[in-house]
DNA sequence: CGTGGTCGGATTTTT
DNA sequence: TCCGACCACG
């Protein structure tokens, strides 16, 4: 299928005829970027005569990537099969695993995350004598983390730190990166890191992959790190054909080290960098691409654009203010079904929150109202204990020098080998500076341990040294290890329902491996990465990815996600987090907790930084709606078992009054809880507007959408609620029973003015609460 | 060595 | 509230 760059718009034809030199293409949401991509592409190919491998298209995600090469199959046809369309993550194991000896690793290196990568921070606290309680594991893998993103070694930081957690961060860096090396292990961060210094460091190689890429692009620019940006800038050092695309305004990683500043000084690192604006919005309706331009306009650090649709305004944007989350949930349930009834398919309804903590009740409600969801992201599947463990197996057959894997499992099912003969072991394998394994094996005639601890440590060296003989069908293979294991049997010994749903699992875990093997024929095997030395064209391919080897296969699960398998699968509504939802589109978008403290979330509050990157999140939520926003809220919540409320999203006030809609509990359940100052604050933007759209609606239409979705919610709603609403108006005398979110029930002894003096039953201790804060429901009988 | 209890901590998470 | 990490006991 030839293309026909006539269907794209001047800027967007303008990118993809500009096929050689710096590009930015700072591409608004829904601007039509990945047409744009893969059209310069497909241009590249069939008239400039650029071969599909001397092309790197690069992206964030699997599912981009996947995503990329089908529509370029779509456009180019079988070629497109050459070329790399991968992440940074999995074009770095590539890189890495064609010369892993470089660095003193072998190809079969493993890759930690984070969750071994915990188990290894804490071994090595422990062997540094560094204090958990002061020096908090996460702080130190943070701060250990932002080093590797910004490519400071060992022996740099250590130079540069100053502070008492520094200082602890460096003796810890430097360990860590001993351990990996001994385990023949790359964390996430290191596959960036070494992959730079594999290029840095040996001209040859890096000369390799600079001949054979001649067309870089990078996609989500916006969200690369130093080191990636460090490393696509070697790559495209000698022919300066690199392609960027991004959006400053959808930058929503900074917290995980991706630096905004790679998007907005590219001209100044590429001085006769070509710069195209692509602002034409196809996605969203009229009101919403408005409300998200007036959102965003209120961040000072940003490139000026304007998105600009020529669609038609559509629906204003519905603003519903919830009494609780109970209430919120219950409401999108309704309206969900509303939508449902006026013939929009479930599967083109989202539900957007910023914390994973709120799935509950909306999953809640809906499953109450019978709306079928689907939920991304949350404990991953390859998360849960039972498949971290058959994967450890694998590991550990593929490398035997990953000790975290080998620790893992030694004892896993339980082979009666405990702690004390896990400390020996490692007390060996330090002293004989020899991994794990190998010290297994000699524990297994150390007179020190008792005779049925050496047999458990025989059979499991047995069993491991055994399986690495395995050979055959890649799911024969791991069926049998698993079985071998004893995984299953001790399951099934447990005999309950977890344990039959952990079986489960290990066997849609199979299902997986099946997935892989028929997605990796041989066909896929040539993604091969260039070799130093020889011609970078006729060099002996590495192997990548092949359907048919265990070492391939833990590779692919381990740079995978839950969102990739995100198909479009079945008639359900998706819930996710917003951070999840960046790069899809819904015909409905529903974002729950419009709250202060909440969305933005009050650690983010703090510093403007931190402001704009929560906007810049409420960017991307907005403009991931075609047709219709619906924004909600809660009067109060439970954030931690506690009741709090909070004013109203700032974004939400941000949004120019006329084009938004707002019904529910409005300014009589968002008055009286200490925020009322919040009102003269928002001054100019809408304060007039707060008071009145409250009062006008009431809580009527929580009930009237309630009351349509399903009986069974029908009868509950309103009881509850009007308690727990109640309890900010309500007022209290001596004698009066009242129910304590924490305390329980409990009598009234005495009222001072607001405060109450509350005996309660299961305590017997008299409390002072206030009556409008205290999480109190009075209970009439 | 395994288990049950208590205590503390708790955003977001493309890989 | 809920989950997990750690410790004390059987």
């Amino acid at each position: 299928m030839p293309i026909d760059i006539e269907t794209l718009n001047g800027p967007q034809r303008e990118a993809v005829v500009t096929t050689e030199g710096p590009l930015l293409v700072l591409a608004g949401a829904g601007s039509g970027k990945t047409r744009v991509l893969t059209y310069r592409i497909a241009n590249l190919i069939e008239n400039h005569g650029v071969a599909p491998w001397q092309i790197l298209a690069i992206t964030f995600t699997n599912k981009a990537a996947a995503e990329m090469r089908e529509r370029l199959g779509a456009l180019v046809g079988p070629q497109s099969r050459g070329m790399w369309v991968s992440t940074f993550h999995s074009m770095c194991v590539r890189i890495l695993r064609a010369d892993a000896e470089r660095l003193g690793f072998t190809r079969n290196f493993t890759i930690y995350d984070t969750d071994d990568q915990k188990r290894l921070y804490k071994e090595i606290m422990a062997e540094l004598d560094v204090d958990p309680k002061r020096f908090p594991v996460n702080a130190l893998m943070n701060r250990i983390s932002t080093a590797k993103n910004e490519l400071v070694v060992p022996g740099e930081f250590e130079k540069q730190a100053s502070d008492p957690v520094g200082k602890v961060a460096a003796r810890v860096y430097t360990r860590l990166q001993e351990r990996l090396k001994a385990a023949n292990a790359f964390d996430f961060d290191d596959l960036l890191l070494y992959s730079y210094l594999l290029l840095k460091n040996h001209p040859e190689v890096l000369d390799a992959y600079q001949d054979r890429f001649r067309y870089l692009m990078v996609d989500e620019y916006q969200d690369t790190n130093h080191a990636q940006y460090a490393i696509t800038g070697l790559l495209a050092a000698k022919h300066q054909n690199i392609m960027v695309v991004g959006d400053d305004d959808q930058s929503i990683y900074s917290w995980r080290g991706a630096d905004l500043r790679n998007i907005l000084e590219f001209e100044q690192d590429y001085p006769n960098a070509h710069v195209v604006k692509l602002e034409q919005n196809y996605r969203s309706v009229g009101n919403v691409l408005a409300a998200a331009n007036a959102v965003i306009a209120n961040n000072q650090h940003r490139k000026q654009k304007k998105l600009f649709t020529a669609a038609e305004d559509g629906e204003k944007i519905k603003v519903f203010m919830a009494s609780d989350e109970r209430d919120e949930g219950r409401w999108i349930a309704g309206e969900i079904e509303k939508r449902r009834a006026a013939g929009l398919s479930y599967n083109q309804m989202a539900v957007f929150y910023r914390t994973n903590a709120q799935s509950r009740m909306l999953e809640d409600m809906l499953l109450r109202a019978g709306v079928p969801y689907r939920i991304v992201g949350g404990t991953r599947f390859f998360d849960r204990a039972e498949i971290r463990d058959v994967m450890a197996y694998l590991t550990l057959i593929v490398n035997p020098a990953d000790d975290i894997a080998a620790k893992r499992v030694i004892n896993v099912p339980r082979r009666g080998i405990g702690k004390t003969t896990i400390e020996r072991i490692e007390q060996f394998g330090r002293e004989m500076d020899m991994p794990f394994m190998e010290a297994a094996e000699l524990a297994i005639v150390d007179p020190e341990l008792r005779a049925s601890t050496r047999q458990s440590v025989a059979s499991f060296v047995g069993l491991v040294n055994e399986a690495r003989t395995y050979g055959g069908e890649l799911r024969k293979v791991i069926e049998m290890i698993i079985d071998k294991s004893g995984l299953i049997s001790a399951l099934q010994a447990e005999n309950t329902d977890e344990a039959r749903g952990r079986i489960e699992n290990i066997q849609e875990f199979l299902g997986v491996v099946d997935e892989f093997v028929e997605t990796h024929d041989d066909e896929d095997a040539d993604y091969a990465a260039p070799t130093a030395g020889e011609g970078a064209e006729e060099a002996a391919p590495v192997r990548v990815l092949r359907g048919d080897s265990l070492a391939d296969f833990i590779e692919w699960v381990r740079l995978r996600t839950d969102l990739d398998t995100v198909a479009e699968d079945g008639h359900a509504v998706t819930l996710m987090t917003v951070h999840s939802s960046k790069g899809l589109e819904f015909d409905c978008v529903f974002v729950a907790g419009m709250e202060e403290t909440l969305f933005p979330h009050m650690n983010s509050v703090a510093d403007a930084a931190g402001i704009e990157e929560e906007r810049r999140l409420a960017y991307v939520a907005i403009t991931r709606a075609r047709k219709r926003l619906y924004l909600t809220c809660a009067s109060q919540r439970q954030i931690f078992g506690q009741t709090s409320a909070n004013p109203v999203s700032r974004f939400i006030q941000e949004i120019p009054s006329e084009l938004r809609e707002t019904s529910g509990v409005g300014s009589a359940g968002f008055s009286g809880t200490g925020w009322e100052k919040r009102g003269s604050r928002r001054g100019i933007a809408g304060s007039g507007t707060e008071a009145g759209e409250g009062r006008v609606f009431g809580r009527s239409s929580a009930s009237g959408s309630a009351s349509r979705s399903s009986t069974r919610t029908g009868e509950s709603y309103s009881r509850p609620e009007a308690g727990k609403k109640a309890a900010a108006k309500m007022t209290f005398a001596t004698g009066d029973t009242v129910d304590h979110k924490t305390f329980g029930r409990g009598k009234v002894t005495k009222v001072d003015g607001d405060t109450l003096f509350v005996k309660f039953a299961k305590t017997g201790q008299t409390k002072k609460l206030l009556k409008d804060y205290a999480p109190i429901v009075k209970i009439n009988s």
